[in-house]
DNA sequence: AGCACGCCGACT
DNA sequence: GTCGGCGTGCTC
């Protein structure tokens, strides 16, 4: 038994669900000392030995090996990128959120990572026995020989068009004559900021219309982003790549700045920050947690504008002196420049950054120092959970019940979830801080599974802003049918006489949500999602929200081709139209995802707008959060009824986080503040208990509902959906895992309580030409519940009656749309 | 996902 | 007789 063979366990990046597993290869020799878990490798894989990469899960023997056993081709990395802690993360994802080990991995490691082989093929320096040759060998051998360098051999015999070729060259590497040399191409990536200028002599050039429109505008204003190209022209990527490929344009990555934050003069020290004693409790509450070491979570429940930063700052920087390192995640970085900012001066060089706007180049330098331990202080959104620090002392999220902490896409985690395994890893504190928690976490904390610390009292005891409610619905019973009320208006004007700012709130973009024919009455909708279209006044196009569809303006009905078209609903464009008009001398900024494409237009508007460029600022959600303007008094809420009934059983608790914390924008200096919330629904619980800001009376109401329809956190949700371009598979694919489930049930006599509710239509039917179909099982998210789910879509992926249906599983998300 | 193996129809 | 259709099942 003394030769046992070392073997490393492999998971391929290409593997579907199915058949995601870890796979044993032997490890050659040359690579015994240097093979760790946690770097990738070249393997090959399946009947056709395709050449795939592998991350290597862990190394161990071969003990009674039944399998011939393929050895691992060459080793990709020099280092693991990957700790025995965050293999663990792996492992845990994989489990619990039903993606591929190599998924999970994909999403722990920045993207700049990534790479693509392609395999080059050189000949081994021994004799060659020509005559052994055939003759494609013979050929192969000859091209190899008029060869410097490794060649590429694939493509100059094309293998992809010409697989037969393959054969000679896999038996001219079984007889040793060949070998192959894979090279590793880094990808580039593609979520930077893309931006297009006009080559010279671009006038020469023979053009489409499209084409032309995209030329005009570039002409206009010398250079563009190419999704302002696109959202402007209502053309699509192919027609710039078109004309990059006509050289009439070119198109380059935009640098990102790479200090942002620029060195900022002199440097605080973190201990000059000067806590009341109510933060000072908390703060020794949190740091006796962290002391003792072990996992713990806590919640820090302060009002806004109660220094939570503060105690942040001083937590983070005790947890450094203890030589630990802290997370701090935060919900949208490109949001809280100001935070950022006010870090940059506290810790200096001690901070890594990430967070999506960073270049890939610059992702990978951060997750360098903070591998190295030359960052210790990490600062970032939902991805920085999984941040290669070692020794963790505290983890902090703050505005924990912000939806961007939970991922919608391939690996469906929650950050809270992924941070919670971690610390208990660590033996480290999760902290969680929100004026509005989470309704999960907050009922974690009166179980007394978190412990909760309470800030009462805002800094320097400053009022709250007076928050009232106007009812839309007298407002036009008396005979206004302006979007704005009398009263909102009444103060608005008188903000601007005091020369000071506002800031109003609408959850929609565009300028009028609904376009309908009144001869015929259809609306005009989307051809893709059945959704009713948008109406965009700056570019004169209709819009559909959800799949990016546009179309010209119409003049007449696409169904009975009568000219009676009426639009109705309010978008932000709307509302700023309106708002010229009322106030013509008014400075407004209006912030949605249609003005701002790119994260960097975020900060200079925001700029703007505190230094009094300005005078209101009016925008979707993206306004409401985290920013800080001593100057805003003012604060109204245009409408938000729509939100309230999404159909997601997380609305409620959307909106009133949402209406809270726009009303804490007001009165954050000197001056008082005050707010006006418009509706139609003006005695709903869930505006009146905002206004008052009374979360814990929310809380109370809404936890009673949760219980008595189960819904978390009395219970956990796990959403299966399907979509198909054809309705009947989608409604086909959910019958059958509905009845595999049941059959599952039945085999397995499981007795966990399971409750089923459809399958059924999303509230979206259809997106982007896709029918779509869900099945809610509420039941309690243990590992014979997971099991389940696990086996359902391994059966779901080998089914080839359901190729063309995708499916997906998620615990905890949302339900809406 | 690929890819080979295998078991039935129209062809040099 | 064989070339090739794509149904079925496996991948260390």
């Amino acid at each position: 038994m003394g030769d046992r063979e070392t073997v490393a366990y492999v998971a391929l990046s290409h593997a579907a669900y199915s058949f995601d597993g870890e796979y044993s290869y032997l490890v050659p020799e040359r690579y015994r000392q240097v093979l760790k878990a946690g770097m990738r490798v070249l393997v090959s894989f399946g009947r056709g030995n395709n050449r795939v990469i592998g991350l290597v899960t862990r190394l161990g023997y071969d003990d009674d090996n039944k399998h011939k056993l393929k050895p691992v081709i060459s080793v990709i990395d020099k280092e693991s990128l990957v700790t025995d802690e965050m293999m663990k993360i792996i492992f845990w994802l994989k489990e619990n959120t039903f993606c591929t080990y190599y998924d999970a991995f994909k999403s722990a490691v920045p993207t700049g990572f990534s790479y693509k082989v392609d395999m080059h093929f050189a000949l081994v320096n021994t004799y060659i026995d020509r005559e052994s040759l055939s003759t494609e060998e013979a050929e192969i051998v000859g091209f190899l020989e008029s060869c410097d360098d490794a060649a590429e051999v694939d493509k100059y015999f094309d293998l992809k068009a010409n697989p037969q070729r393959k054969k000679p060259l896999d038996t001219l590497i079984d007889k040793g004559f060949v070998e192959e040399v894979p090279s590793f191409k880094r990808k580039v990536g593609d979520d930077s900021v893309k931006m297009a200028v006009l080559n010279d002599g671009y006038e020469d050039a023979d053009l489409t219309p499209k084409q032309k429109k995209v030329v005009e505008l570039l002409e206009e204003s010398g250079s563009a982003s190419v999704k302002e190209l696109c959202y402007m022209t209502g053309c699509t990527s192919t027609i710039i790549k078109r004309l990059c490929e006509k050289e009439v344009l070119r198109v380059y990555e935009q640098e990102v700045l790479r200090n942002a934050v620029g060195e900022l003069g002199d440097r605080e020290s973190p201990e000059d920050i000067v806590l009341n004693d109510e933060q000072k409790m908390a703060y020794n509450g949190i740091m006796s947690l962290i002391r003792a070491g072990k996992p713990a979570g806590a919640l820090l429940y302060g009002v806004t504008g109660s220094g939570k930063t503060s105690v942040f700052i001083r937590v983070i920087d005790s947890v450094v002196k203890m030589g630990k390192t802290a997370i701090m995640l935060v919900p949208e970085i490109s949001l809280t420049p100001q935070m950022l900012a006010r870090f940059k001066v506290l810790f200096g060089e001690n901070i890594a950054l990430l967070h999506s706007s960073l270049s890939l180049g610059q992702r990978m330098d951060e997750f360098k120092r903070i591998k190295r331990g030359e960052a210790r202080i990490i600062i970032g959104t939902r991805s920085a959970v999984f941040a290669p620090a070692e020794n963790i002392g505290v983890i902090i999220m703050d505005e924990e019940g912000e939806q961007s902490y939970k991922s919608d896409s391939n690996p469906r985690y929650h950050a809270r979830d992924v941070a919670i395994q971690r610390c208990g890893h660590n033996g480290a504190l999760l902290l969680m801080a929100s004026a509005t928690p989470s309704l999960e976490t907050f009922y974690h904390a009166q179980k007394g599974r978190f412990h909760l610390f309470t800030l009462a009292h805002r800094y320097s005891d400053a009022a709250l802003p007076k928050v009232e409610i106007i009812d839309m619905q007298t407002e036009s019973a008396e005979g206004n049918d302006s979007l704005i009320s009398r009263k909102l208006a009444d103060k608005l004007t008188e903000t601007l006489k005091r020369d000071e700012q506002a800031i109003l709130l609408l959850n929609r973009r565009g300028f009028t949500t609904y376009v309908s024919c009144a001869s015929c009455r259809q609306p005009v909708v989307c051809p893709k999602c059945n959704i009713p279209l948008t109406y965009h006044k700056k570019n004169d196009r209709f819009m559909c929200h959800y799949c990016g569809y546009t179309m010209d303006n119409l003049a007449v009905c696409p169904s009975c081709g009568s000219d009676k078209l009426r639009s109705s609903g309010v978008g932000t464009q709307r509302v700023e139209d309106e708002l010229a008009r009322i106030y013509p001398d008014a400075r407004i900024l209006r912030m949605d995802a249609d003005t701002t494409s790119s994260r960097y237009a975020y900060e200079e508007k925001f700029k703007a707008f505190e230094n009094h460029e300005y005078d209101i600022m009016l925008g979707t959600q993206m306004i409401a959060k985290g920013l800080n303007f001593p100057n805003v008094t003012l604060v109204g809420v245009i409408s938000l009824d729509k939100a309230l009934f999404t159909g997601d059983f997380r609305s409620y608790e959307r909106t009133f986080s949402l209406l809270t914390q726009v009303a804490g924008r007001s009165g954050r200096g000197s001056k008082p503040g005050s707010a006006y919330i418009q509706t139609f629904v003006p005695d709903h619980y869930v505006l009146n208990l905002a206004a008052e800001q009374n979360y814990d009376e929310f809380y109370a109401e809404e936890i009673a509902l949760r219980q008595s329809l189960i819904y978390p956190p009395c219970c956990d949700i796990c959403v299966i959906g399907f979509s198909a371009v054809m309705e009947s598979r989608a409604i086909a694919a959910a019958d059958h895992v509905t009845a595999f489930i049941a059959e599952y049930l039945r085999k397995n006599k499981a007795d966990f309580p399971l409750r089923a509710i459809g399958p059924a239509p999303c509230t979206l039917e259809v997106i982007n030409g896709r029918f779509r179909y869900r099945l809610i099982l509420k039941s309690k998210n243990t590992r014979c519940f997971r099991q389940m789910i696990a086996a359902v879509l391994k059966d779901f992926g080998d089914n080839k009656d359901f190729k063309e249906v995708r499916i997906y599983a998620d615990i905890n998300g949302d339900i809406g749309l």
